[in-house]
DNA sequence: AGCCTGGAACGAACT
DNA sequence: AAAGTTCGTTCCAGG
C-alpha cells in the first residue's frame, strides 16, 4: 500500500519540503516549524506578517498569496492577502481555461499546494498509485487540453529520488506538520482533478492514492474530486481512518477515554511540535476525524480517487526539476501551517506557491496543470497515507447537476478561483452570521449556519441562462491570511430535517467534505443554504495527520466556500468560486473576541482627525483601536492608539478618530493596519487602512457595501465598506466586503507586496500568467486587491474582462496576481 | 425520546 | 519551575 510511502511522507513534512524546495531549503525546512507554529493568534493578528513574511513565503498574512497561485501571489503578494485570498489565482478556474490560463493557475496551485506538501514524498507514492488510477483522467483530460508535451509521464521517477531526499525523517520535525498540508493536498488534489485537464493528473496524484484503491472508476471523477483524495485523507473519512488512524493510532487508541482529549493531544503548537507522544492519545480518540463521520456517513465516500497521476507526476517532476517546486515547498510550509484547515495542505501549497512563484519561472513553463498535478501529487502522497484507511466506496448518486462534477478535472479545493467570469458570477446574496458554534462529533448537531438577519445564507449564480441545473458545492474553507483552502479542522455538516428545505448531498474530496446543492433554473440558480452546519474536528486528531501542518489552536475561523462548475460549449468547464465572510466557530471566541465587520473608511490623509465607524461584535466600553504600521518583516514600525468616542461606542459599533500618521510627508499611500483590542489576547483581526499623502488626491474606495460611513476620512476613505477583517493578514477571508479591501489596496499593495515578501519569482510568473488573463481585471479594478476581495461587487464588474473565468481572479479574495504585482 | 442550544466544567497548553 | 491564563472539548440541562 501506499502506506509505505506514507511513512515517508510523514517524514517529509518537515524535511521534504525544504529539500524539495531546494531553494526552499533555506526557506523551508525549518522554519515551518518555528514560524509556523506560532499560535494561531499571532497569525491572526499580525505578526504573522513578520514572521510570516519572513519565514513563510506568503506569510500568513498574505496567505492568500501563497499558494494558490502564483498568480495570485503574484498579485497577491502585494496584495494583501486580502484580496488575494480568494480566488485569485486561479481565477480561471475553469478547467479549460486556456492553457495560458491554466498556466497561471497552475502556478497557483503550485503555490498552494505544492510546496507544502511534502509532496515529494507523496509524489512518489503517487506515482505508483497514481499512475494506475489517475491516469485515466489525466490522460484523457490532459490530452484534451494539454499538448502532449506536457504530460510527461515519466515523471514519476525522477522525482522520486528527490523525494526521498526530502523524506528524510529528520525532516519530520514540526515542519513536517506543515507538510500536513496533506490536507490541502487533499483538497487540492481534488481540485486538481477537476480543474484542469491536466489537473487530472495532478489530481490524480493525490487521489490516486486513494483512488486507486478505491476506485478507478470514472465516476469517481466526480467523486473523485471529492472523494478521492479526501478519502485518502480520510482519515477523517473513515471513521477510523481518521487521521489518527493513519497514525496508527489504533495503537494509540487506547489512550483516549472519555474526554478526548484534548488535553492529551494538545500539543504545543509553538513548537512544532506536535509531539507524537501526545498524538497517540489523541488518536485514540476516534473521532479525530470526525471527519470520518462526515464523509463516511453520508455517502459519500467515494473512493474514487483515483485518477491522477501521470500527468501529475510529470508535472511534479517538472516542478522538481525546476526546483521551483522545491523551493516552494520548503518555505511555505510553516506559513502554511498556520492554516489549519483540514487542508493544511492548502496552506502549504500556498506558501509554496508563493515561493514557487518565485521559483516559478518554471512555472511559466509548467502548465498550470502540471503544477497542480505536482502539488496534488504531493498531496496525494499524504492522502495515501491516510488513505489506507477506509474508504468506502461510496458512491452516491451524483447530484443532479452532473455537470459540475462531471469533469474529471475540476480544480482542487485549494485552488483559487474567480467568482465571476464572462457573463457568469457566483455571488453570495446573503452572508452567514459572523459567529456559528461548530459542534464536535461528540455533540449533537448545532444546526445550520444562519444569516445575521435571520434565515440562511443564499448563493446565486448570475448570468447563467441555460436550462440545465448545476450543482453548487459548499465546503468549509479557511479564513486566515493565507490563500483560501479547505479548513483542516472543520468540515461542513449536512443538516437534514423538517426545517431544511434545501436538498443536499455530501461528497468527500480530498479529505474535505463537500456539500452539493442543486442550482435550479427554476429558482434562478439561487440556493438557500439551510442545510449546512459546521463540524469541528478535534485538533489533536487533525494535527496528527501526516501531512498536516496547521495547528488547530485558535484557528477557529472559517468561511463557507461555494463553487459551481459550468459546462461550456467547447466542452470545458468553467469553475467559479466565492467565499463567505469569516465565521467564528469557537464558542469562547465568539463570545469574547472583538470582531470588525465593517469600517466606514479605508483611507485618510496623513493628518488624520477624521472619524471612522467600526461595526462588528463584542466591542467593549474599554475597547481600544490600535493602528499599526508594519515593516515588511512584520515588525511594528509604528503603533498608536486611536481616540474613541466612548459615548458612541456600543457593543456593535465603535466610533474613533483616525490618528495622524507618524510621517506627514509621505508621497505615496502607506498601508497600515488596525485592530480592536479588548484585552491582552482579545484582539480582532487586523484591518487594513491606508494613509494618503496630505495633498494627494483621495482615493475612492469603493464602498462595496452600503455602509455608510459617516466618516470617511478624507476623500479616500469614504467607502466604507468594511474591510475585511484582516485585510492584511486575513484579508482573504473576507471576501464579502471586498470593497473595503479594495480601497486599502492601493497603498497597501506596494507595501504589502513587500510585506508579503513574495518570492521574486512569483512576481514574474504571475505576470506572465496574469498578463494574459487578468490584464483587464487589473486595469479596471485598479486595484487588484480590491477586486479580489470583492465578491462580486463592483470591482468585479469592472473586471469584465472577457477572458474566461480564469482570468478573473475575481473571487473575492484573490486578487489577480497581476494586480498585485503591478503595484 | 431525541434534537438543539446555551453554559460551563475539566484539564491540557500557554504565558 | 510555578502560578495564572487561555482554550479546546466534553458534559449538562432546559427548551
Amino acid at each position: 500500500m501506499p502506506s509505505t510511502s506514507f511513512p515517508v511522507l510523514s517524514k517529509f513534512p518537515l524535511g521534504p519540503p525544504a529539500a524539495v524546495c531546494g531553494s526552499g531549503e533555506s526557506l523551508g525546512p525549518a522554519p515551518p516549524s518555528g514560524g509556523s507554529m506560532k499560535s494561531a493568534e499571532e497569525e491572526h493578528y499580525s505578526y504573522a506578517p513578520s514572521s510570516i513574511s519572513s519565514v513563510l513565503p506568503p506569510g500568513p498574512a498574505h496567505p492568500s498569496l501563497p499558494a494558490p497561485c502564483h498568480d495570485l501571489q503574484t498579485s497577491g503578494p502585494g496584495m494583501p492577502a486580502p484580496a488575494a485570498s480568494q480566488p485569485p489565482g486561479y481565477g480561471g478556474a475553469v478547467d479549460t481555461g486556456p492553457s495560458s490560463y491554466f498556466l497561471s493557475s497552475g502556478h497557483i496551485r503550485p503555490n498552494g499546494a505544492p510546496a507544502l506538501e511534502s509532496p515529494r514524498i507523496e509524489i512518489t507514492s503517487y506515482l505508483g498509485m497514481h499512475h494506475s488510477n489517475s491516469q485515466f483522467f489525466h490522460d484523457v483530460e490532459v490530452e484534451d487540453v494539454l499538448p502532449s508535451s506536457k504530460r510527461p509521464p515519466s515523471t514519476a521517477t525522477l522525482n522520486l529520488p528527490n523525494l526521498e531526499a526530502y523524506r528524510d525523517p529528520s525532516c519530520l520535525s514540526p515542519a513536517s506538520s506543515l507538510s500536513s498540508r496533506s490536507c490541502n493536498s487533499e483538497a487540492s488534489s481534488y481540485e486538481s482533478n477537476f480543474s484542469y485537464p491536466y489537473a487530472s493528473p495532478q489530481t490524480s496524484p493525490w487521489q490516486s492514492p486513494c483512488v486507486s484503491p478505491k476506485t478507478t472508476d470514472p465516476e469517481e471523477a466526480f467523486p473523485r474530486g471529492l472523494g478521492a483524495c479526501g478519502l485518502l485523507s480520510s482519515p477523517r473519512h473513515s471513521p477510523s481512518t481518521s487521521p489518527r488512524t493513519s497514525v496508527t493510532e489504533e495503537s494509540w487508541l487506547g489512550a483516549r477515554t472519555s474526554r478526548p482529549s484534548s488535553p492529551c493531544n494538545k500539543r504545543k503548537y509553538g513548537l512544532n511540535g506536535r509531539q507524537l507522544s501526545c498524538s497517540p492519545h489523541h488518536s485514540p480518540t476516534p473521532s479525530p476525524h470526525s471527519s470520518p463521520r462526515v464523509s463516511i456517513t453520508d455517502d459519500t465516500w467515494l473512493g474514487n480517487s483515483t485518477q491522477y497521476t501521470s500527468s501529475a507526476i510529470v508535472a511534479a517532476i517538472n516542478a522538481l526539476t525546476t526546483d521551483n517546486s522545491l523551493e516552494l515547498d520548503g518555505v511555505p510550509v510553516k506559513a502554511r501551517k498556520t492554516a489549519p484547515d483540514h487542508c493544511p495542505s492548502v496552506a502549504l501549497k500556498v506558501e509554496p506557491a508563493g515561493e514557487d512563484l518565485g521559483t516559478t519561472p518554471p512555472t511559466a513553463e509548467f502548465l498550470p496543470e502540471e503544477f497542480t498535478s505536482f502539488q496534488h501529487i504531493r498531496k496525494g502522497a499524504f492522502c495515501d497515507q491516510y488513505l489506507s484507511v477506509p474508504q468506502h466506496p461510496y458512491q452516491w448518486a451524483r447530484p443532479r447537476s452532473p455537470t459540475s462534477f462531471a469533469s474529471p478535472s475540476l480544480p482542487a479545493l485549494d485552488w483559487q478561483l474567480p467568482s465571476r467570469s464572462g457573463p457568469y458570477e457566483l455571488r453570495i446574496e446573503v452572508q452567514p452570521k459572523p459567529h456559528h458554534r461548530a459542534h464536535y462529533e461528540t455533540e449533537g448537531s448545532r444546526g445550520a449556519v444562519k444569516a445575521s438577519a435571520g434565515g440562511h445564507p443564499s448563493v446565486q449564480l448570475h448570468g447563467y441562462l441555460e436550462n440545465e441545473p448545476l450543482t453548487l458545492q459548499l465546503f468549509i474553507g479557511t479564513a486566515d491570511d493565507r490563500l483560501l483552502r479547505p479548513h483542516a479542522f472543520y468540515q461542513v455538516h449536512r443538516i437534514t430535517g423538517k426545517t431544511v428545505s434545501t436538498t443536499s448531498h455530501e461528497a468527500i474530496l480530498s479529505n474535505t467534505k463537500v456539500l452539493e446543492i442543486p442550482l435550479l433554473p427554476e429558482n434562478n440558480m439561487r440556493a438557500i443554504v439551510d442545510c449546512a452546519g459546521i463540524l469541528k474536528l478535534r485538533n489533536s486528531d487533525i494535527e496528527l495527520r501526516k501531512g498536516e501542518t496547521d495547528i488547530g489552536r485558535k484557528n477557529t475561523r472559517v468561511r463557507l466556500v461555494f463553487r459551481v462548475h459550468i459546462p461550456q460549449p467547447n466542452g470545458r468547464t468553467l469553475s467559479l468560486q466565492v467565499a463567505s465572510n469569516p465565521i467564528e466557530c469557537s464558542q469562547r471566541s465568539a463570545q469574547e473576541l472583538p470582531l470588525v465587520e465593517k469600517q466606514s473608511a479605508a483611507s485618510c490623509p496623513v493628518l488624520g482627525g477624521k472619524k471612522m465607524v467600526l461595526s462588528g461584535h463584542n466591542f467593549l466600553q474599554d475597547s481600544k483601536v490600535i493602528f499599526v504600521e508594519k515593516a515588511p518583516d512584520g515588525h511594528h514600525i509604528w503603533e498608536t492608539e486611536a481616540k474613541l468616542d466612548r459615548d458612541l461606542c456600543k457593543p456593535n459599533s465603535l466610533v474613533l478618530e483616525i490618528p495622524p500618521f507618524r510621517n506627514q510627508r509621505i508621497t505615496s499611500p502607506v498601508q497600515v493596519s488596525f485592530y480592536v483590542c479588548n484585552g491582552k489576547r482579545k484582539r480582532s483581526q487586523y484591518q487594513h487602512f491606508t494613509y494618503l499623502p496630505a495633498n494627494a488626491p483621495t482615493i475612492k474606495t469603493e464602498p462595496t457595501d452600503d455602509y455608510e460611513p459617516a466618516l470617511p476620512c478624507g476623500p479616500a476613505s469614504q467607502g466604507l465598506s468594511p474591510l475585511p477583517k484582516s485585510c492584511y493578514s486575513q484579508q482573504l477571508a473576507m471576501p464579502p466586503d471586498p470593497g473595503s479591501c479594495l480601497v486599502p489596496g492601493f497603498p497597501p499593495c506596494p507595501q504589502r507586496s513587500t510585506v508579503v515578501s513574495l518570492p521574486p519569482s512569483a512576481g514574474p510568473k504571475m505576470h506572465d500568467l496574469s498578463s494574459t488573463t487578468y490584464s483587464k481585471g487589473m486595469a479596471s479594478p485598479g486595484h487588484g486587491h480590491l477586486g479580489l476581495q470583492r465578491p462580486a461587487g463592483g470591482l468585479l464588474a469592472a473586471q469584465e474582462t472577457p477572458t474566461p473565468a480564469g482570468v478573473h481572479a475575481g473571487p473575492p479574495q484573490q486578487p489577480p496576481p497581476a494586480l498585485l504585482r503591478p503595484q
